[in-house]
DNA sequence: GCCAGCTGCGCACACCGTACGCTGGGCGCT
DNA sequence: AGCGCCCAGCGTACGGTGTGCGCAGCTGGC
């Protein structure tokens, strides 16, 4: 801090305090603020610099802490992962319900922070990630003593799976049209409809599709849309049972 | 090229000939060579300027033709989904091997430009893309000859589609990652192999699920994982037929 | 022959990720 | 007690990025 800016008055008060007067700064804090900054802002408003103003730091003091850009998305991607609930009942028999609240937590943690839909494309998975990895392990253990073919398990894991994040990374994807857009949904639902109805004027069974969701909640749409398809997917599995 | 340095010496050769000497630019020429680009060397490949030297123009005269870069790889995109391909065969028994063929077409649409796995959660689906449309009415043709519930159709449908994509993401990620550094897929596994090994180490059912993997051919195995995904998704859907 | 309109371009701005080398405080050793 | 090392944090700088703006020159219509 000894260098001099065409500052005027110098004083106690307005030179910084000597002595870490923080706490620091650690790989925790940062991805905890930079999972703050996402939350609040999108993907786009995380840059390093204004991470590390948010820090009260420079940019690049951050990369003592982590490698670069990519490594702390990666960071922040799995401790997001750690909101994910995974509970098996005591009876396996079970096994439906328990895969479905699972299902639902996966798709509520990618709807609450819908920026990872913009990043799991570029990341796979994080498979090697701490807290994905206890969340494999346990809907796993779920599957396998629900009796599933011990070498079938971990395909229907990412049957599953790529269900779960493939419907609700689409449905990500517009919530951050949405906020960027920073409209209510059924208004901006109600603002597209000429649009989608002229770019569906060959195709009279997209119409018709179209035309029967009119006037619906959106939102409640997308849910029972998610349940269908997720009904559907354990049906295909439980053909595999016994 | 027309394009000019600063030039000592004006003459009849250096100077950019009269009239257009391409057929100028035009958005389709723009898309097409985006894709080029795209698929040689990745999405963070494409930047405006890049792009415009290899059209022998600069950065900024491409927005003559295109909104800003968003659209432009929305326009890409959708160019890609023209790629998708969805026969109906003549008796709607066969959907089955209908709709297997057609997920079998978009999963190979999808890792033969692994970059649309970057994209495609910033842009939702691009669902107003002629190209899109075609190929969903498609398939909702397919779904509803076959006797699907007609308010079910669209259901089935995404449900169908979220499977496809969530699956082919996470291989394009995996082959992004494969081609950013080079290596053989096979290699590539056997190196991650350690790291994995460690991260799983308090997991048991993924270390069986690893090691069982180890040595088979890694590319066969995704293909096999995703046909069996999309078996008992058919099979889900099955079940709601007549 | 002239004029309008459009295409492409150069420049500029604000911002990005991050390599590098300095500084100054805290800690452990002597 | 004194010294020296280590290392967190910072300032600066470099080579990029997307894109707004206004100019120049060609082209087609009169």
């Amino acid at each position: 801090m000894a260098t001099e800016q065409p500052r005027a008055f110098q004083s106690v008060w307005t030179r910084p305090r000597a002595g870490r007067e923080q706490p620091a700064l650690s790989r925790e804090q940062i991805v905890a603020e930079a999972l703050r900054l996402l939350d609040e802002e999108g993907i786009d408003a995380l840059s390093m610099r204004k991470l590390g103003g948010r820090l009260g730091a420079g940019a690049t003091s951050l990369y003592r802490h982590v490698a670069n850009k990519d490594e702390l998305i990666e960071l922040a991607v799995d401790e997001i992962y750690g909101e994910i609930e995974v509970s098996a009942s005591p009876d396996p028999a079970n096994w439906r319900t328990d895969m479905t609240r699972c299902a639902h937590s996966l798709r509520a943690t990618i709807l609450r922070h819908p920026w990872l839909a913009s990043v799991l494309g570029e990341l796979g998975m994080s498979y090697l990630g701490t807290n994905w990895m206890r969340v494999s392990e346990a809907m796993l253990n779920l599957l396998t003593t629900a009796r599933f073919p011990a070498a079938e398990a971990d395909r229907a894991l990412s049957t599953l799976v790529a269900y779960v994040t493939g419907m609700a990374t689409s449905e990500a994807a517009w919530l951050n049209v949405l906020a960027r857009s920073g409209q209510d949904e059924q208004t901006a639902v109600e603002r597209l409809w000429p649009a989608a109805e002229e770019a569906a004027q060959d195709h009279p069974l997209l119409r018709e599709s179209y035309s029967d969701q009119r006037g619906t909640d959106p939102r409640a749409a997308r849910e029972e849309g998610f349940q269908y398809g997720l009904d559907r997917v354990l049906d295909g599995l439980e053909t595999r049972l016994k």
